[in-house]
RNA sequence: GCGGAGAUGGCGGAAUCUGGUAAACGCACUCGCCUCGAGAGCGAGAGCCCGCAAGGGCGCGUGGGUUCAAAUCCCACUCUCCGCGCCA
């Protein structure tokens, strides 16, 4: 969400991104966007006035009444107030809600080093790291593979929960955990916070974070109650400084967020369907920074940067991309992905989103600072970046590091958290 | 889940019974004056909204109701504390 004091004075900003984003029907919501804004303010005032006059007679009917004189005609003039006042407040709040429905929509400014693009296609490379292996023609669907090695077992996990769900065993599932702990004390070196934030949070905290239709699209919600599975942990971090002003020499704030994921994400994937690449649960360990505005460029270079190292100290080759304006969508001013090599399907795939958010958040979820040594307040900027969501990163280890007996070899820096086992045999499976 | 108490600025707290337009009093904070400097003292300020401003409106956990007028009365909800119950 853009502030709208902001929004008011510069519109012609506004329009220019919208045609950046050459979005016909987000045009129109600007300009509704304006009009309900104007008549709200126009019927806020009308509404102020008259409350102005109903407080004068109400002094003037209580000093009447102290001391005792009749107050029968201002009680009458008083008595015709509140009705008109009722009949404007509900027009104003019509207006009021619009405005601020259409304003939940409009999506954040563009960083203007964003490419120009229509879909994913058009994203922009703009690093490649580690040499990506040839195919062998002899390599299995990832999920297939770990089925047979008795290391998963996605049709349980499809009997019980449905297609998207899976059983992690053995070794894997200790892998899987291996990983999550290597990226948090990684992080933790670096100065974050490790945060275990709560699973669900309620509608309100999540219309600060994010954009409306993955209301519909993205997260369950719990029958009965006021919540929802968060889709990543950015979501309840994020909304854990909801309505709060912060001091300047705190930030940045740097938090390592380790949660599950719970993701709807409705569709079939052809070969991605079974296995760990598209799944409705998975664990993450996320990056999230409150800073300074002026900070915030640095910062995202920063959580890149974290990213590639745990890429390039687990070995996986992977490359980034400068997302383009038709992929970006509604909250990053600007994102990276990171997209680690999938020797089966010969091709980079997403692994990792890393966002400079801006003030996007920030002013949806009310979260400000205050400037040191003054009463000045403004609105933090907020970042995120996977440091390494385990299902993917799980896919790129078995199709990367598995030999042609079916071993997975265990990337070096995982081994200590695995009792020093270096490589991980295919099992029976149960 | 049951019973009791409560929710007011950054904090402690007053006004609630008896409706009359909030933050008295104290602490912390910001700016200014005064000082060589610090402190003390004095003055102003300190939430949100509309407005270029002057100014006005709103704001006492949230939402609704009664009233000319609600922190105060009524209803529902949320959260906190105490006790009991249940529980990994």
């Amino acid at each position: 969400m853009l502030d709208i004091h902001w929004v008011r004075e510069h519109q012609g900003e506004v329009a220019e991104n919208l045609v950046r984003r050459r979005d016909e029907k987000l045009k129109r919501s600007f300009s509704a966007l304006i009009h309900h804004d104007e008549e709200w303010r126009r019927l806020k005032r009308e509404i102020d006035d008259l409350r102005k006059r109903r407080n004068e007679i109400s002094k003037e009917i209580d000093s009447l009444k102290r001391a005792g004189t009749d107050a029968s005609q201002a009680l009458a003039e008083a008595k015709a107030i509140p009705g008109r006042v009722q009949e404007l407040e509900k027009a104003a709040a019509e207006h009021q809600q619009q405005s601020h429905r259409y304003s939940m929509h409009l999506p954040n400014l563009l960083d203007p080093t964003v490419p120009f693009g229509r879909d994913s296609t058009d994203n922009e490379v703009v690093k490649t790291w580690g040499k990506p292996s040839k195919s062998t023609g002899t390599l299995k669907p990832h999920g297939e593979f770990l089925q047979e090695a008795g290391l998963a077992d996605f049709t349980r996990g499809t009997k019980i929960s449905g297609a998207g769900f899976y059983f992690l065993l053995g070794e894997l599932a200790l892998l899987e955990q291996a990983l999550a702990r290597f990226a948090l004390d990684f992080l933790a070196k670096k100065g974050f916070t490790v945060v275990q934030p709560p699973y669900m949070i309620s509608r309100a905290a999540y219309e600060g974070v994010t954009d409306l239709v993955d209301f519909e699209r993205v997260m369950y919600k719990v029958e009965g109650h006021d919540l929802f599975l968060i889709a990543t942990s950015e979501h309840a971090i994020c909304s854990m400084f909801r309505d709060e002003i912060l001091e300047e020499d705190k930030l940045p704030i740097k938090l390592a967020g380790l949660s599950p994921c719970f993701r709807k994400e409705i569709g079939a994937h052809g070969v991605d369907t079974r296995g760990l690449f598209r799944v409705h649960q998975f664990n993450k360990v996320e990056q999230f920074v409150f800073c300074r505005p002026e900070d915030s460029p640095k910062i995202h270079a920063e959580l890149l940067a974290n990213a590639e190292a745990l890429f390039q100290k687990l070995g996986l080759p992977y490359r980034v991309v400068l997302i383009c304006t038709g992929d970006i969508g509604a909250v990053a001013a600007k994102k990276y992905d990171l997209e680690a090599w999938m020797p089966r399907e010969q091709a980079y795939k997403e692994a990792i989103s890393c966002s400079n958010c801006t003030s996007y958040q920030a002013v949806r979820s009310n979260i400000k600072f205050r400037k040191k040594g003054s009463l000045d307040k403004a609105y933090v900027h907020t970042l995120n970046s996977t440091a390494i969501a385990t299902s993917r990163a799980l896919r790129a280890i078995v199709e990367n590091f598995t030999d042609e007996k079916g071993r997975i070899q265990i990337p070096k820096p995982l081994q200590a958290y695995m009792g020093g086992l270096t490589e991980i045999k295919p099992a029976k499976p149960l």
